[in-house]
RNA sequence: CGCGGAGUGGAGCAGGUGGUAGCUCGUCGGGCUCAUAACCCGAAGGUCGUAGGUUCGAGUCCUGCCUCCGCAACCA
C-alpha cells in the first residue's frame, strides 16, 4: 500500500466572496496535492467554510434570510472558483454539515469531561465584527483593540479552554519540532503570546444561535476554534460515521494557512489535540500575503482582485504560475496587473511557450513532424541533458519544503537552458546540409526530451496546459510520470508531433493595462450607486438633527501615541473645543492651522489614544486619498450649516 | 524605551556560517531567423540606509542612529 499524504488548507469564513488570498492557499495546496498523487502518496486534499458565527448571522438577519440561506451562495461560489482554477481538492467539509457538527459536540464533551473545559462567568467585551472576546485589560479606550468599533458587554456564562495548562508543552513543541514553518514564526509565536502568558480561551457563547450547540448545555454555542479546527479531522470521520479515514490519514502531514491565523494552528490548535491526546500534526506552512500594488488588501480600498476575472483573461493556469512564482518563502509578494502580464510574457510565453513552439514546428519542418531513429550526439548535449535529468531531485526537495517559487525558479532553468542550447547547436544551419540529418534529428529530440521532463514536472502547478504540450510534442500518458521526470530517453527515437494551438500567448501590456482600467473604471462608480441605493434615506428633519458648524484650526499637533491622528484645536465662536482626526498621514499640522473647517458640532464626545475628541471634522475619502473639506471666503467661526 | 520585518545597480529580489557583489525585469549594443517581433551573447549601471567598532580583510559580526513596512494602536 501507498503511503498517505494530508493536506489541508484553513476553512474560509464565507462572509464575502473569495478573492485571490484565498486563491493562493488553495492553489499552493493543490500544486504539492497533485505533485505528491504524482510521486505515487495516497493523497487526501481538504478544503472547506467555517460557516458558523456571530458574523455571518448578522449579516443574513441584514439580508432578511436564515444564516444557511446566506451562506450556501457563497460557498457555491468558493467551488465554483475552485473548479474554475482546477482545484484538485479530494473532499470539501462545512462545518454546517451533520457530521462535523457531531464530531464537535463530541470533542467539546470529551474536552469538557476530562476536565479541559470549565464554566466560568465571562464580564470581558465582544467586538461583534471581529468576532473576538476581549479582557478588560486588552480593551483601548473601551473598544476592540482590533477594530477600534464598539464592544458589546458580554456577562454572561462561557465555557473556557485551559490553554495556560499546556504552555511548557506548546513552547517545547514549537521550539523543539519543526512543525512551524518558516521558523521565524516560532520566535513570534512564543514572544508574543506563550511567553506572555497563554489565557484561557473563550470557547462558548450564549449571545448568538448561529453554531454548534453544546448539547450539554442548552444556550451554548461552541465559539469559532474547537468548531473551526475540528474540521480537519470531524472530515476523516473522527467521532462521526461520515467517513472512515482518520486511522488511515491522521496526523495531518501538511497545514497550510495564510500569517493571520498561524497563531491559532500553531498553539490553540495542537493544544486541543494534546488534551484530546491525539497525534499532532507534522508541518504547518504559514504563508504570506498577497499585496495590491503595495497595499495590503482590503474591501473598503476596493483592490480586491477577482480570481474569475483574471481566469478568465489570461488563462488559469497563467493565474497559478503568477502567484505561485511570485510568492517568496514566508513573506508577503505584491501583485499588480503589470506584474501579472509581464510574468506570463517572459516566463510563460517567450520562454516556455515559444521553446514547444519553435521545436515542435522543426520537426515538422525539418522531419515532416516525424523524427528518424539516426542519431548523431555532439556538444552541448551533455550539459542539457545532465540539467534536466538532475531537476527532478531539486523541485522535489523544494515542494517538500513548501517552496513553490522556489521549484519554479529551478525548472526555468532549465527550460532558459535549452532556449540556448537551440542558438548553440543551431538546427537551421544543420538542416541545410543534408550530411547533418541524423546531428539536427539528435538535437531535436533532445529538445523534446527536455520539454518532457520539465512540462512533468510542471503539471502539478499547471494542470490545465501541460497536456496539451504533450499532445503537442507526442508524448504518450505513461512517460509523462514522475518516474520518467529524470529519465532521458523516453520519448519514442521515431516520435511525432503534432503542431498545436499557442500555449501561452503573448498579452499587449500596455493595451491589455488600458482595457484593465476601462473594465474597473465603471465598475467603481457602479458599486458606489449601489451603496446608495442600500443607504436610508433620511427626512430633513433627521438631517437637522446633525449640528454642523464651521470653525478654524487654531493650534494642530501630531499625537505621540497614533501615528495616524492629529490633535486639533478648533475656534468654534464659543468656548473653542479639541477634535482629534484620523488624518496625520495626509495633512501636517503645519498645512492645517489657520484653515476653516466644517465639524460634527453634537457628536458624542470620544477618547481616542488618550485623547477627548469633541466632534468631528468632514473630510472626503477619494480612494487612497482624504481631503478635508476647506472653506473660503470670510465665515465667522461658529456659523451654522445647513 | 510595545513586538516583529526590511533598507543591495532604474524596478523587484538573492547573498547573509566574513575573503573578488549575484539573479529576474528594464535600458543600450550585437548575433540569429527555427519560433508566440519570441531566442542567444555582450555592455552600462551598486562606495550593499547611515556613523562608528572588531578584523589582515565586512552587505556578511558588534554598537548607535535614520528611514520604511507589518502587528499593535488608530481613521469620531
Amino acid at each position: 500500500m501507498s503511503e498517505k499524504f494530508y493536506i489541508t488548507t484553513p476553512i474560509y469564513y464565507p462572509s464575502g466572496n473569495p478573492h485571490i488570498g484565498h486563491c493562493y492557499t488553495t492553489v499552493a495546496c493543490d500544486t504539492i496535492a497533485r505533485f505528491k498523487r504524482m510521486q505515487g502518496y495516497d493523497v487526501l486534499f481538504l478544503t472547506g467554510t467555517d460557516e458558523h458565527g456571530q458574523k455571518i448571522e448578522l449579516k443574513a438577519k441584514e439580508q432578511g434570510v436564515t444564516p444557511k440561506e446566506y451562506v450556501d451562495p457563497i460557498v457555491d461560489n468558493f467551488k465554483k472558483l475552485w473548479e474554475t482554477m482546477n482545484v484538485s481538492y479530494d473532499r470539501y467539509i462545512r462545518t454546517t454539515d451533520d457530521y462535523h457538527i457531531e464530531t464537535v459536540q463530541k470533542v467539546f464533551k470529551e474536552l469538557y469531561d476530562r476536565g479541559y473545559i470549565y464554566k466560568g462567568k465571562y464580564t470581558g467585551k465582544y467586538c461583534t465584527p471581529c468576532e473576538s472576546f476581549w479582557t478588560e485589560s486588552q480593551l483601548k479606550d473601551g473598544k476592540c483593540p482590533d477594530c477600534g468599533r464598539e464592544v458589546i458587554e458580554a456577562d454572561e456564562e462561557a465555557y473556557f479552554l485551559k490553554l495556560s495548562l499546556f504552555e511548557d508543552k506548546i513552547r517545547k513543541f514549537l521550539t523543539e519540532t519543526d512543525y512551524l514553518q518558516p521558523a521565524t514564526r516560532v520566535n513570534e509565536m512564543v514572544n508574543n503570546f506563550i511567553n506572555a502568558g497563554l489565557e484561557d480561551l473563550c470557547v462558548s457563547r450564549t449571545t448568538f444561535t448561529w453554531g454548534v450547540p453544546v448539547d450539554f448545555d442548552e444556550g451554548h454555542v461552541v465559539y469559532v476554534w474547537v468548531d473551526a479546527l475540528t474540521n480537519y479531522i470531524s472530515a476523516l470521520g473522527y467521532k462521526n460515521s461520515a467517513y472512515n479515514d482518520y486511522d488511515k490519514y491522521w496526523p495531518a502531514d501538511m497545514h497550510m494557512t495564510a500569517k493571520e491565523i498561524v497563531r491559532f494552528h500553531s498553539i490553540v490548535w495542537p493544544i486541543i489535540l494534546m488534551m484530546l491526546e491525539l497525534p499532532l500534526p507534522k508541518r504547518l506552512y504559514g504563508h504570506g500575503w498577497i499585496n495590491f500594488n503595495g497595499q495590503k488588501m482590503s474591501k473598503s480600498l476596493g483592490n480586491v482582485i477577482d480570481p474569475f476575472v483574471l481566469a478568465e483573461r489570461y488563462g488559469v493556469d497563467a493565474v497559478r504560475y503568477q502567484i505561485l512564482r511570485d510568492m517568496p518563502y514566508g513573506s508577503d509578494c505584491n501583485f499588480s496587473n503589470e506584474i501579472m502580464i509581464s510574468r506570463i510574457n517572459t516566463d510563460l510565453a517567450n520562454d516556455f511557450g515559444n521553446l514547444v513552439s519553435r521545436t515542435v514546428a522543426m520537426v515538422d519542418k525539418y522531419f515532416d513532424g516525424c523524427l528518424i531513429s539516426d542519431k548523431r550526439s555532439g556538444k552541448y548535449d551533455d550539459e542539457l541533458k545532465e540539467m534536466a535529468v538532475s531537476l527532478k531531485a531539486k523541485v522535489e526537495e523544494a515542494v517538500d519544503n513548501a517552496q513553490l517559487s522556489k521549484a519554479l525558479e529551478e525548472i526555468f532553468k532549465v527550460v532558459s537552458r535549452a532556449n540556448k542550447y537551440i542558438d548553440e547547436t543551431t538546427p537551421w544551419v544543420l538542416a541545410k546540409d543534408s550530411s547533418d540529418r541524423d546531428r539536427l534529428c539528435a538535437v531535436l529530440y533532445y529538445l523534446l526530451e527536455t520539454i518532457r521532463i520539465t512540462s512533468t514536472l510542471l503539471y502539478p502547478f499547471m494542470p490545465t496546459t501541460m497536456p496539451k504540450v504533450w499532445e503537442q510534442i507526442g508524448a504518450e500518458k505513461n512517460i509523462t510520470t514522475y518516474e520518467y521526470a529524470d529519465k532521458f530517453g523516453a520519448l519514442h527515437p521515431c516520435v511525432r508531433v503534432k503542431k498545436g494551438e499557442v500555449l501561452f500567448p503573448r498579452i499587449d501590456m500596455e493595451k491589455e493595462i488600458e482595457e484593465l482600467n476601462a473594465l474597473l473604471g465603471p465598475k467603481k462608480e457602479y458599486k458606489e450607486d449601489e451603496d446608495l441605493d442600500k443607504a436610508n434615506i433620511i427626512t430633513i428633519d433627521k438631517f437637522a438633527e446633525i449640528k454642523l458648524r464651521t470653525g478654524e484650526i487654531v493650534a494642530c499637533e501630531k499625537m505621540k501615541k497614533a501615528k495616524k491622528l492629529l490633535k486639533i484645536q478648533v475656534d468654534d465662536g464659543r468656548d473653542g473645543r479639541q477634535i482629534v482626526s484620523g488624518i496625520a498621514n495626509y495633512y501636517t499640522p503645519e498645512e492645517l492651522i489657520g484653515k476653516k473647517i466644517i465639524f460634527v458640532a453634537n457628536l458624542a464626545p470620544a477618547k481616542l489614544c488618550g485623547e477627548e475628541s469633541q466632534g468631528m471634522l468632514l473630510a472626503c475619502d477619494s480612494g487612497d486619498d482624504v481631503k478635508v473639506v476647506f472653506l473660503d471666503g470670510d465665515i465667522p467661526n461658529g456659523s451654522t450649516v445647513r
